[in-house]
DNA sequence: CGGGTGACTTTAC
DNA sequence: CGTAAAGCCACCC
């Protein structure tokens, strides 16, 4: 029994991103075998936004759009969050070119 | 069971 | 990366 293996997934490769790289919800979502559903990787997130033992900030849209901003407690939260890890965070979004976090690196 | 919603993605134009 | 439409799945009423 996997309880929320979904949940749970998302959980563990959020504690793998390193530090001062981002990864994206399609790229989560697949990797827990569920890439059709990228939007629950943000439904979970929402869960865990509240639990700092989890770097949600670290999770941006496939364009490196800081979609989840404005649910983190703070207003510019996650930008500062990002900024501290060394990640530079222009127009509301990071280079993904340069930032982007694949699970196989 | 059905309808609405959401931190998304992909395809088409 | 503009808009529009469809797919996707958990959660709430």
């Amino acid at each position: 029994m996997s309880e929320n293996s979904f949940n749970e997934k998302v959980k563990e490769l959020l504690l793998e991103i390193p530090i001062g790289r981002v990864t994206t919800y399609g790229i989560i979502a697949e990797k827990c075998g569920m890439k059709s559903s990228a939007r629950m990787v943000g439904y979970i997130l929402n869960s865990l936004k509240n639990q700092t033992k989890y770097p949600c900030h670290r999770v941006v849209n496939r364009f490196g759009e800081l979609s989840g901003k404005n649910h983190f407690q703070g207003e510019e939260l996650m930008q500062e969050l990002l900024e501290s890890e060394g990640i530079e965070v222009t127009d509301n979004k990071v280079k993904l070119s340069n930032y982007l976090w694949n699970p196989l690196d």
